[in-house]
DNA sequence: GGAATTTAATAAGTATACATATTAATCTTG
DNA sequence: CAAGATTAATATGTATACTTATTAAATTCC
Protein backbone atom coordinates (compact mmCIF):
# COMPACT_ATOMS: atom_id res chain seq x y z
CA UNK A 1 0.00 0.00 0.00
CA UNK A 2 1.40 4.00 -0.72
CA UNK A 3 2.49 5.38 2.14
CA UNK A 4 0.10 7.87 3.46
CA UNK A 5 0.76 10.95 4.57
CA UNK A 6 0.62 11.04 9.15
CA UNK A 7 -2.32 13.73 8.70
CA UNK A 8 -3.73 13.07 11.99
CA UNK A 9 -0.67 14.87 13.55
CA UNK A 10 -0.51 17.45 10.49
CA UNK A 11 -0.31 21.28 12.29
CA UNK A 12 -3.06 22.36 9.98
CA UNK A 13 -5.47 19.73 10.53
CA UNK A 14 -5.15 19.72 14.07
CA UNK A 15 -5.88 23.91 13.54
CA UNK A 16 -8.54 22.81 11.26
CA UNK A 17 -10.11 20.41 14.00
CA UNK A 18 -9.71 23.22 16.85
CA UNK A 19 -11.26 25.58 14.71
CA UNK A 20 -14.53 23.23 13.80
CA UNK A 21 -14.92 22.97 17.92
CA UNK A 22 -14.02 26.17 19.13
CA UNK A 23 -17.34 27.26 16.41
CA UNK A 24 -19.49 24.48 17.54
CA UNK A 25 -18.75 25.43 21.20
CA UNK A 26 -19.82 29.10 19.97
CA UNK A 27 -22.95 28.69 18.73
CA UNK A 28 -23.92 26.34 21.38
CA UNK A 29 -23.24 29.03 24.12
CA UNK A 30 -24.55 31.79 21.93
CA UNK A 31 -28.01 29.70 21.27
CA UNK A 32 -31.40 31.88 21.38
CA UNK A 33 -28.70 34.80 20.20
CA UNK A 34 -29.23 33.97 16.02
CA UNK A 35 -25.54 35.03 15.95
CA UNK A 36 -22.09 33.43 14.41
CA UNK A 37 -18.26 34.03 15.64
CA UNK A 38 -17.58 36.48 12.89
CA UNK A 39 -20.83 38.59 13.08
CA UNK A 40 -20.07 38.76 16.93
CA UNK A 41 -16.87 39.83 16.21
CA UNK A 42 -17.88 42.49 13.69
CA UNK A 43 -20.51 43.55 16.73
CA UNK A 44 -17.58 44.03 19.12
CA UNK A 45 -15.36 45.39 16.78
CA UNK A 46 -17.58 48.08 16.24
CA UNK A 47 -18.41 48.60 19.84
CA UNK A 48 -14.56 49.55 19.81
CA UNK A 49 -14.80 51.61 16.74
CA UNK A 50 -17.94 53.82 15.99
CA UNK A 51 -18.15 54.72 12.59
CA UNK A 52 -15.22 52.53 10.98
CA UNK A 53 -15.78 51.47 7.28
CA UNK A 54 -15.60 47.80 6.15
CA UNK A 55 -12.08 47.92 4.99
CA UNK A 56 -10.89 48.87 8.45
CA UNK A 57 -13.48 46.56 9.81
CA UNK A 58 -12.13 43.77 8.01
CA UNK A 59 -8.79 44.29 8.93
CA UNK A 60 -9.70 44.13 12.80
CA UNK A 61 -11.69 41.04 12.88
CA UNK A 62 -9.30 39.39 9.48
CA UNK A 63 -11.44 38.41 7.07
CA UNK A 64 -11.89 39.81 2.99
CA UNK A 65 -13.85 42.79 2.08
CA UNK A 66 -15.85 40.36 -0.05
CA UNK A 67 -17.25 38.18 2.78
CA UNK A 68 -17.95 41.78 5.08
CA UNK A 69 -20.04 42.91 2.83
CA UNK A 70 -22.54 40.09 3.10
CA UNK A 71 -22.09 39.45 6.62
CA UNK A 72 -22.78 43.07 7.28
CA UNK A 73 -25.80 42.97 5.42
CA UNK A 74 -26.95 39.89 7.51
CA UNK A 75 -26.51 42.11 10.47
CA UNK A 76 -27.87 45.18 8.86
CA UNK A 77 -31.05 42.81 7.89
CA UNK A 78 -31.36 41.78 12.12
CA UNK A 79 -31.32 45.88 13.13
CA UNK A 80 -27.95 45.93 14.34
CA UNK A 81 -25.73 47.69 12.13
CA UNK A 82 -26.71 50.89 10.49
CA UNK A 83 -24.48 51.67 7.04
CA UNK A 84 -24.37 55.16 6.00
CA UNK A 85 -21.67 56.66 3.06
CA UNK A 86 -19.22 58.92 4.04
CA UNK A 87 -19.65 62.20 2.72
CA UNK A 88 -16.18 62.70 2.55
CA UNK A 89 -15.02 59.63 0.59
CA UNK A 90 -18.36 58.68 -1.42
CA UNK A 91 -16.44 55.01 -1.71
CA UNK A 92 -16.58 54.90 1.77
CA UNK A 93 -19.79 53.17 3.79
CA UNK A 94 -19.74 53.81 7.86
CA UNK A 95 -20.61 51.46 10.18
CA UNK A 96 -22.78 51.98 13.19
CA UNK A 97 -24.03 49.76 15.67
CA UNK A 98 -27.86 50.19 16.11
CA UNK A 99 -29.13 50.73 19.78
CA UNK A 100 -30.59 47.21 19.39
CA UNK A 101 -26.93 45.66 18.07
CA UNK A 102 -25.11 47.65 20.58
CA UNK A 103 -28.29 46.27 23.13
CA UNK A 104 -27.94 42.60 21.72
CA UNK A 105 -23.27 42.71 21.71
CA UNK A 106 -24.11 43.12 25.51
CA UNK A 107 -25.98 40.70 26.22
CA UNK A 108 -24.30 38.02 24.26
CA UNK A 109 -21.13 38.87 26.23
CA UNK A 110 -21.44 36.65 28.56
CA UNK A 111 -22.10 33.80 26.59
CA UNK A 112 -19.34 34.16 24.40
CA UNK A 113 -17.09 34.67 27.59
CA UNK A 114 -18.31 31.45 28.26
CA UNK A 115 -17.61 30.19 24.97
CA UNK A 116 -13.86 31.19 24.89
CA UNK A 117 -13.49 29.57 28.62
CA UNK A 118 -15.23 26.35 27.74
CA UNK A 119 -12.71 25.91 23.83
CA UNK A 120 -9.55 25.98 26.47
CA UNK A 121 -11.36 24.11 28.84
CA UNK A 122 -9.61 20.71 28.25
CA UNK A 123 -6.14 22.34 29.11
CA UNK A 124 -4.69 23.58 32.36
CA UNK A 125 -4.26 27.54 33.42
CA UNK A 126 -0.52 27.44 32.11
CA UNK A 127 -1.25 25.58 28.69
CA UNK A 128 -4.16 27.86 27.97
CA UNK A 129 -1.68 30.90 28.01
CA UNK A 130 0.99 28.87 26.51
CA UNK A 131 -1.50 27.90 24.06
CA UNK A 132 -2.47 31.22 23.38
CA UNK A 133 1.01 32.77 22.94
CA UNK A 134 1.99 29.93 20.76
CA UNK A 135 -1.08 30.97 18.18
CA UNK A 136 -0.08 34.37 18.39
CA UNK A 137 3.39 34.03 17.33
CA UNK A 138 2.14 31.78 14.54
CA UNK A 139 -0.38 34.10 13.33
CA UNK A 140 1.56 37.49 13.77
CA UNK A 141 5.16 35.54 12.14
CA UNK A 142 2.70 35.07 9.09
CA UNK A 143 1.28 38.00 9.06
CA UNK A 144 4.33 40.10 9.25
CA UNK A 145 6.02 38.18 6.03
CA UNK A 146 3.13 38.56 4.34
CA UNK B 1 -18.06 53.74 25.16
CA UNK B 2 -19.49 50.27 26.19
CA UNK B 3 -16.38 48.09 26.93
CA UNK B 4 -15.91 45.44 24.14
CA UNK B 5 -14.72 41.96 24.49
CA UNK B 6 -10.52 41.27 24.10
CA UNK B 7 -11.46 39.23 21.13
CA UNK B 8 -7.96 39.85 19.54
CA UNK B 9 -6.65 37.43 22.49
CA UNK B 10 -9.40 35.12 22.56
CA UNK B 11 -8.94 31.61 21.59
CA UNK B 12 -11.59 30.96 19.14
CA UNK B 13 -10.38 33.96 17.32
CA UNK B 14 -6.61 33.07 17.12
CA UNK B 15 -7.60 29.35 16.52
CA UNK B 16 -9.77 31.10 13.65
CA UNK B 17 -6.70 33.32 12.18
CA UNK B 18 -4.67 30.49 12.87
CA UNK B 19 -6.74 28.13 10.21
CA UNK B 20 -6.80 30.83 7.75
CA UNK B 21 -3.37 31.17 7.60
CA UNK B 22 -3.20 26.98 7.49
CA UNK B 23 -5.18 26.97 4.34
CA UNK B 24 -3.80 30.20 2.32
CA UNK B 25 -0.21 28.32 2.60
CA UNK B 26 -1.55 25.06 1.66
CA UNK B 27 -3.18 26.32 -1.15
CA UNK B 28 -0.01 28.45 -2.15
CA UNK B 29 1.80 25.39 -2.14
CA UNK B 30 -0.18 22.98 -4.04
CA UNK B 31 -1.00 25.42 -6.60
CA UNK B 32 -1.40 23.41 -9.81
CA UNK B 33 -2.57 20.75 -8.26
CA UNK B 34 -6.31 22.14 -7.89
CA UNK B 35 -6.93 20.29 -4.73
CA UNK B 36 -7.82 21.41 -1.31
CA UNK B 37 -7.00 20.90 2.27
CA UNK B 38 -9.68 18.49 2.68
CA UNK B 39 -9.65 17.12 -0.86
CA UNK B 40 -5.98 15.81 -0.27
CA UNK B 41 -7.05 14.61 3.46
CA UNK B 42 -9.63 12.02 1.17
CA UNK B 43 -7.17 11.18 -0.87
CA UNK B 44 -4.86 10.36 1.91
CA UNK B 45 -7.34 8.66 3.98
CA UNK B 46 -7.66 6.70 1.09
CA UNK B 47 -4.50 5.50 0.33
CA UNK B 48 -4.28 4.39 3.96
CA UNK B 49 -7.99 2.70 4.24
CA UNK B 50 -8.67 1.73 0.41
CA UNK B 51 -12.40 0.64 0.07
CA UNK B 52 -13.87 2.69 3.12
CA UNK B 53 -17.01 3.78 3.04
CA UNK B 54 -18.21 7.35 3.70
CA UNK B 55 -19.18 7.37 6.91
CA UNK B 56 -15.61 5.77 8.10
CA UNK B 57 -13.76 8.43 5.70
CA UNK B 58 -15.56 11.39 7.75
CA UNK B 59 -14.79 10.23 11.37
CA UNK B 60 -11.18 9.86 9.39
CA UNK B 61 -10.76 13.24 8.25
CA UNK B 62 -13.17 14.72 10.68
CA UNK B 63 -16.15 16.41 8.67
CA UNK B 64 -20.03 15.28 9.03
CA UNK B 65 -21.55 13.62 6.03
CA UNK B 66 -23.58 16.17 4.16
CA UNK B 67 -20.40 17.83 3.79
CA UNK B 68 -18.30 14.62 2.95
CA UNK B 69 -20.70 13.53 -0.46
CA UNK B 70 -20.11 16.87 -1.60
CA UNK B 71 -16.23 16.96 -1.75
CA UNK B 72 -15.80 13.27 -2.60
CA UNK B 73 -18.26 14.69 -5.56
CA UNK B 74 -16.05 16.61 -6.67
CA UNK B 75 -13.56 14.25 -6.29
CA UNK B 76 -15.01 11.80 -8.07
CA UNK B 77 -15.57 14.15 -11.38
CA UNK B 78 -11.65 14.83 -11.23
CA UNK B 79 -10.97 11.04 -11.84
CA UNK B 80 -9.50 10.53 -8.92
CA UNK B 81 -12.09 8.66 -6.92
CA UNK B 82 -14.25 5.93 -7.71
CA UNK B 83 -17.81 5.45 -6.06
CA UNK B 84 -18.96 1.70 -5.89
CA UNK B 85 -22.29 0.75 -3.69
CA UNK B 86 -21.20 -2.35 -1.29
CA UNK B 87 -23.00 -5.10 -2.49
CA UNK B 88 -23.26 -6.31 1.68
CA UNK B 89 -24.61 -3.40 2.54
CA UNK B 90 -26.45 -1.49 -0.23
CA UNK B 91 -26.73 1.66 1.36
CA UNK B 92 -23.56 1.89 1.85
CA UNK B 93 -20.63 3.11 -0.96
CA UNK B 94 -17.13 1.95 -1.13
CA UNK B 95 -14.47 4.64 -1.68
CA UNK B 96 -11.33 4.13 -4.06
CA UNK B 97 -8.77 6.03 -5.58
CA UNK B 98 -8.21 5.48 -9.65
CA UNK B 99 -4.88 5.02 -10.62
CA UNK B 100 -4.92 8.67 -11.85
CA UNK B 101 -6.15 9.78 -8.08
CA UNK B 102 -3.08 7.58 -6.05
CA UNK B 103 -0.93 9.39 -8.79
CA UNK B 104 -1.55 12.72 -7.74
CA UNK B 105 -1.97 11.79 -4.23
CA UNK B 106 1.83 11.13 -4.11
CA UNK B 107 2.63 13.68 -6.39
CA UNK B 108 0.81 16.30 -3.93
CA UNK B 109 2.49 14.69 -0.83
CA UNK B 110 5.28 17.01 -1.41
CA UNK B 111 3.79 19.99 -1.86
CA UNK B 112 1.63 19.15 1.42
CA UNK B 113 4.70 18.54 3.53
CA UNK B 114 6.05 21.26 2.85
CA UNK B 115 2.81 23.64 3.59
CA UNK B 116 2.91 21.84 7.46
CA UNK B 117 6.24 23.03 7.57
CA UNK B 118 5.95 26.56 6.38
CA UNK B 119 2.62 26.50 8.61
CA UNK B 120 4.51 26.40 11.84
CA UNK B 121 7.59 28.18 10.26
CA UNK B 122 7.26 31.31 12.62
CA UNK B 123 7.81 28.52 15.82
CA UNK B 124 10.75 26.68 17.27
CA UNK B 125 10.92 23.42 16.74
CA UNK B 126 10.33 23.24 20.64
CA UNK B 127 7.33 25.46 20.20
CA UNK B 128 5.93 23.43 17.07
CA UNK B 129 6.31 20.44 19.29
CA UNK B 130 4.36 21.87 22.36
CA UNK B 131 1.58 23.80 19.63
CA UNK B 132 0.74 20.31 18.04
CA UNK B 133 0.44 18.62 21.72
CA UNK B 134 -1.73 21.33 23.08
CA UNK B 135 -3.80 21.32 20.34
CA UNK B 136 -4.30 17.58 20.28
CA UNK B 137 -4.91 17.81 24.08
CA UNK B 138 -7.35 20.10 23.44
CA UNK B 139 -9.41 18.10 20.64
CA UNK B 140 -9.00 15.22 21.72
CA UNK B 141 -10.56 16.23 25.00
CA UNK B 142 -14.11 17.87 23.81
CA UNK B 143 -13.55 14.87 21.17
CA UNK B 144 -13.78 12.86 24.59
CA UNK B 145 -17.27 14.37 26.30
CA UNK B 146 -18.78 14.02 23.00
C1' DG C 1 -41.36 -12.20 11.32
C1' DG C 2 -42.95 -7.77 11.06
C1' DA C 3 -42.97 -2.99 13.20
C1' DA C 4 -40.05 0.43 15.02
C1' DT C 5 -35.59 2.15 15.12
C1' DT C 6 -31.25 3.12 13.31
C1' DT C 7 -28.08 4.01 9.70
C1' DA C 8 -25.93 5.70 4.97
C1' DA C 9 -26.35 8.80 1.73
C1' DT C 10 -28.44 12.74 -0.53
C1' DA C 11 -30.81 17.20 -0.82
C1' DA C 12 -31.83 21.84 0.54
C1' DG C 13 -30.77 25.98 3.02
C1' DT C 14 -27.61 29.21 5.58
C1' DA C 15 -23.03 31.11 6.58
C1' DT C 16 -18.29 31.78 6.18
C1' DA C 17 -14.01 32.28 3.08
C1' DC C 18 -11.42 33.53 -0.90
C1' DA C 19 -10.43 34.77 -5.91
C1' DT C 20 -11.59 37.50 -9.64
C1' DA C 21 -14.01 41.05 -12.05
C1' DT C 22 -16.55 45.36 -12.13
C1' DT C 23 -17.88 49.96 -10.93
C1' DA C 24 -17.38 54.27 -8.95
C1' DA C 25 -14.61 57.48 -6.62
C1' DT C 26 -10.21 59.29 -5.16
C1' DC C 27 -5.21 60.01 -5.57
C1' DT C 28 -0.89 60.41 -8.00
C1' DT C 29 1.97 62.23 -11.23
C1' DG C 30 3.64 64.04 -15.19
C1' DC D 1 -5.22 69.53 -14.60
C1' DA D 2 -5.87 65.34 -16.92
C1' DA D 3 -4.37 60.31 -17.58
C1' DG D 4 -3.20 56.46 -15.04
C1' DA D 5 -3.14 54.03 -10.83
C1' DT D 6 -5.29 52.89 -6.56
C1' DT D 7 -9.03 52.11 -3.48
C1' DA D 8 -13.92 50.80 -1.48
C1' DA D 9 -17.54 48.24 -2.24
C1' DT D 10 -20.28 44.90 -4.77
C1' DA D 11 -21.09 40.83 -7.64
C1' DT D 12 -20.03 36.19 -9.10
C1' DG D 13 -18.40 31.60 -8.63
C1' DT D 14 -16.27 27.75 -6.01
C1' DA D 15 -15.49 25.21 -1.72
C1' DT D 16 -16.00 24.02 2.88
C1' DA D 17 -19.17 23.28 7.10
C1' DC D 18 -23.30 22.43 9.61
C1' DT D 19 -28.53 21.71 10.21
C1' DT D 20 -32.63 19.55 9.08
C1' DA D 21 -35.34 16.61 6.17
C1' DT D 22 -35.83 12.68 3.09
C1' DT D 23 -35.14 8.14 1.18
C1' DA D 24 -33.70 3.60 1.17
C1' DA D 25 -31.75 -0.19 3.45
C1' DA D 26 -30.48 -2.80 7.50
C1' DT D 27 -31.08 -4.02 12.47
C1' DT D 28 -33.42 -4.61 16.65
C1' DC D 29 -36.71 -6.52 19.40
C1' DC D 30 -41.19 -7.64 20.83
Amino acid sequence: MAKSFDFQHAPGHLIRRAHQKAVAIFMEETTGYDVTPVQFAILNALMAEPGADQVTLASRVAFDAATSGSVIGRLEAKGWVRRQADAADKRRKLLWLTPAGAEAALQMKRAVVRAQNRITSPLSDAEQAHLAALLHKLVDGHERSA
